[in-house]
RNA sequence: GGGGACGUAGCUCAAUUGGUUAGAGUCCCAGACUGUCGAUCUGGUGGUUGCGGGUUCGAGUCCCGUCGUCCUCGCCA
């Protein structure tokens, strides 16, 4: 008979899941709970589907003796008693895992009921994202996003399991610690015990596991949250969960042996893919100059080639300017039959090509042994020689060319590369193209603030002797390198500087004064002092990995609560407006907005 | 900070050149129905067209501003 409860308490527990009830099963009296996934009222007869994590099961339910089946509503919470039955042949579903019975209840009890929600809970949603944001807990009831969570639990306990068995300590780091300056933007978080100071929230444990190296512990790692206060993207969080290494008396191939291991443990365990290992190696200049991206995707063939010395002599104004400033390049781009293109596509590749820097796009198609259409009447036969010889350029081919400085060029051609597979559907998907990025340089130049600054961080070791300040630091090169998956940057690391001199002369090549040294970095610098070992790692991105290896287009897809482009919580509505006790606890005040 | 796209019923969308009472599917509500599994059938409710201003006899539609969402450049040691 149907029961009605006034009180809290549940009567009828689950004796199983909605998931796991086989025709094997036949006879047994079980217990349900779970949410109402659908109703299929017949009348005299009812059939209620109930949905848990585990899935859903089909209970029949006669309503002239269960009379509070016609309470029931989708979403609400219910538990029914019944006998398992197979079903009659022809009504077998083979859709279903549960598909082959049926629970015939006799007893009835709604646990709770639910508002009618925002969105139906169904797996082939097409909701805003936003809305399945605001109201993420009904969103997550659906398989897609439940899955998503529990195969990020189960890949970050496999991560943990290796460097266990590697003899890695997993040691805890500080949130509110210490602002940097360099890097990323500090989220920073006031405080009562000192009105006016802040803390910093971690960009990365960088220098607390640094100094557990100092401390002895020579294996580190953690799964710990980062934060960094910058503009977010489809694969970019101001909070997100890095997989933190770092090792004593390792070199560069200890630190890519170990995470080797990790990550094809991790794709076969997860996924039953045997990646092969060790993963192959690209220095940082090879991925500019074949693939014009430190992140290059080499699941596809086409590659960048230079064109420079060839075209030393053009006739074409663009070449000539390129090759005028310094540091320009001519390089090129053989699109293999891409004399098929519309001028509708082309256009669209100089379109990538200008938000990357290019000031155009040009091209010649290749037909007839002869260079046509684009800029093709400035093409000398020593440069169409030149294509054919160092680009393979053939009949049929479409040949777009980069002008500019060399950065600016190979990096408009490599985005345009990648514009084009996906265009032309040269990636497969089913490949797994893991690649180590080496040897880049320590330093770049920054135009905006026409100083030096690290390329990574100001803790990696210079390879080469330093030079003196003001020089040009170009062609200092470090153990720094990036982990790249399908053309996804998963990772960076480098081996670190482990003497306080070498440390002090970067600080100092960044335009960093002893005394800022010392007050910032003060601390750091005393714990080299007392014998640091040499010491380096790497941080793996622990959001990305799960995104690529799910096919996700989103980070926001592999996180339980996720935040919008602008960085606000849907669910919470964070950030919210400081309360004026709160300013007033913490010394600070708000500038009116005109001032900001 | 810059560029682009979008914003109409709870949800997903439509609405001709600026022109009648802003429609459809779905959800929801009511009724019917004993084998459904996107149940079906009948009927019904539901709108500050994101917000503010402007142009116009007349604005969902055009203009300006603003807010929000998504993508993106810069930025992200």
């Amino acid at each position: 008979m149907a029961r009605k409860r006034r009180g809290a308490r549940m009567i009828l527990q689950r004796s199983h899941t909605c998931g796991e009830l086989r025709l094997a099963d036949e006879g047994k009296t079980v217990i349900l709970n779970g949410w109402v996934d659908a109703i299929r009222d017949h009348g005299g007869l009812i059939f209620v589907e109930l949905r848990d994590r585990y899935g859903f099961t089909q209970t029949v339910i006669d309503p002239a003796k269960l009379a509070g089946v016609a309470e029931l509503k989708p979403e609400y919470v219910a538990a029914v008693r019944g006998t398992v039955r197979a079903r009659p042949a022809a009504n077998r579903n083979a859709a279903k895992p549960t598909g082959e019975v049926e629970v015939v209840a006799d007893q009835l009890e709604i646990l709770n009921r639910s508002k009618v929600p925002p969105f139906e809970v169904i797996e082939e949603l097409d909701t805003r994202e936003e809305l399945r944001l605001e109201y993420r807990y009904l969103d997550m009831r659906r398989r897609r996003v439940l899955h998503a969570m529990e195969f990020r639990s189960r890949l970050t306990q496999i991560v943990r399991r290796v460097f266990h068995e590697h003899r890695f300590i997993e040691v805890e780091t500080p949130i509110l610690m210490k602002t940097s300056p360099e890097g990323a933007r500090d989220f920073i978080v006031p405080t009562r015990y000192r009105p006016g100071w802040v803390y910093a929230l971690p960009q990365s444990p960088q220098l607390f596991k640094q100094t557990l190296m100092v401390s002895g512990i020579d294996r580190y790692f953690q799964v710990c949250k980062c934060f960094r206060d910058e503009d977010l993207r489809a694969d970019r969080q101001p909070e997100f969960t890095q997989i933190d290494v770092e090792m004593s008396f390792a070199r560069q191939a200890d630190v890519f042996r170990v995470i080797e291991e990790v990550m094809t443990t991790v794709y076969r365990e997860m996924l039953g893919i045997a990646v092969p290992a060790p993963f192959p190696r690209m220095t940082f200049a090879e991925a500019m100059r074949r693939f014009g991206s430190d992140k290059p995707d080499t699941r596809f063939a086409l590659e960048l080639f230079d064109l420079s010395d060839a075209c030393a002599a053009s006739e074409f104004k663009v070449f000539q300017g390129a090759l005028a400033a310094r540091g320009g390049a001519v390089r090129a781009l053989r699109v293999p039959g891409g004399g098929t293109l519309s001028r509708k596509q082309i256009d669209q590749c100089e379109a990538v090509a200008k938000e990357y820097g290019a000031k155009g796009l040009p091209w010649v198609k290749i037909a007839g042994g002869a260079a046509t259409g684009g800029i093709a009447k400035f093409i000398s036969a020593k440069e169409l020689a030149a294509l054919r010889e160092r680009g393979g350029a053939a009949d049929g081919d479409l040949v777009i060319f980069g002008a500019d400085h060399y950065d600016i060029a190979s990096k408009a051609l490599g985005q345009v590369r990648l514009h084009l597979a996906r265009e032309l559907g040269l990636i497969d998907p089913k490949r797994i193209d893991m690649l180590w990025i080496t040897d880049f340089p320590l330093f770049e130049f920054n135009h905006d603030e026409n100083r030096w600054q690290a390329m990574h961080h100001m803790f990696t070791a210079p390879r080469e002797e330093l030079p003196a300040k003001g020089e040009d630091l170009s062609h200092i090169h470090a153990d720094l390198y990036d982990l790249v998956l399908n053309g996804n940057e998963l990772g960076s690391g480098s081996i670190r500087i482990h003497r306080p001199e070498v440390q002090r002369q970067i600080f100092d090549l960044v335009g960093i004064t002893p005394e800022e040294a010392e007050q910032k970095f003060g601390w750091f610098l005393r714990a080299l002092d007392y014998g640091a070992p040499p010491h380096g790692g790497i941080a793996l991105g622990l959001d990305r990995i799960v995104m690529i290896m799910l096919g996700l287009p989103s980070l926001r897809d592999v996180i339980a609560f996720p935040k919008t482009a602008s960085g606000a919580c849907p669910l919470t509505h964070s950030p919210s407006p400081a309360a004026p006790e709160q300013l007033r606890d913490v010394g600070l005040q708000v500038a009116p907005e005109k001032e900001r």
